[in-house]
DNA sequence: CTACAGCCTGTAGCGGCTACAGGCTCAAGG
DNA sequence: CCTTGAGCCTGTAGCCGCTACAGGCTGTAG
């Protein structure tokens, strides 16, 4: 009995954030655009998540961790046929982002080249031999698309 | 004469927008944000750029198809040192940029091993074996920052 | 009983554009 | 000369996926 009533408890937003590995803040976002339905509350409001919350957060930030998109992610988990969310579906979103994936490795990559290039002569005590904004004016910069490097 | 009185007559936005390879919505971007400073007008309002403003946008541009960001940029640029932009300031943050870019690199390649192996048993024709799912649900997710993988 | 962490709501901001709406101007064709 | 339509002007709102407030209520540890 007493298993099953503690079986029963819902934990808090910030609780959940930190089991699924996400923010508070992103859940309560993650509600607001319907990705995931209003939880239960407790008698004085407070949001209460509970396992099946807590396994369909966690689905979504993998997801989310391996560069879904949330449109994305929506119709897997709205799929119809979806007790578990349809692997076709699944399968064939995950294909085209794969192919995303490599496009945009392969573009890096092509960056990674082109900046190495235009830093070679600048070695790091001498500035002399550094002929970066030169070259940069000279050179055609090559057709990149998918940038975003937040992580600076 | 007609030489020079020829080469003072300046280009329309979306010209510039041609011949630096961007649009003309983000050269009027540029301006709002400080990046370039307003150039001269017709009689009638309209904006004209002539060569120095072109050749400070395809910098610009560049340096953003380089993956730099706006604000990187505009330190460049307004470099205290710079008739050209200094060299030296230039290569730091284009190191520091490059550096970015890889750990980008490694982090997608992680990413991609992931979604490959997810996707391995989910052959085109029979979905059957696709255990997608599955094994979305056991496997640990690494640790991936860089995402916003916008090509879809 | 008092702090103070944590919850609630709503809203604004980030970056870097992009896309309107509503009006004016310029160049080409008839 | 007149019309048409592209292109310019301004300002503002929207995109994505959060993140960070402000201003107030609640639950818990000391």
């Amino acid at each position: 009995m007493d298993g099953i009533t503690r079986s029963r408890a819902g934990v808090s937003r910030s609780k959940a954030a930190r089991i699924i590995g996400s923010h508070p803040e992103t859940i309560r976002y993650y509600e607001k655009i319907g990705l995931i339905s209003p939880p239960q509350r407790t008698a004085s409001g407070y949001r209460q998540y509970f396992e099946g919350d807590l396994s369909r957060l966690s689905f979504i930030v993998k997801l989310r961790t391996l560069g879904f998109r949330v449109d994305d992610i929506r119709v897997l988990l709205d799929d119809p046929r979806a007790a578990s969310p349809a692997c076709q579906t699944m399968a064939q979103i995950a294909g085209k982002h794969l192919i995303a994936v490599k496009q945009k490795i392969t573009e890096l990559r092509k960056l990674e080249a082109v900046l190495a290039d235009l830093l070679s002569d600048c070695s790091r005590n001498d500035v002399t031999g550094c002929r970066f904004v030169e070259r940069l004016v000279e050179i055609e910069v090559p057709q990149i698309r998918a940038l975003d490097t937040k992580s600076s």
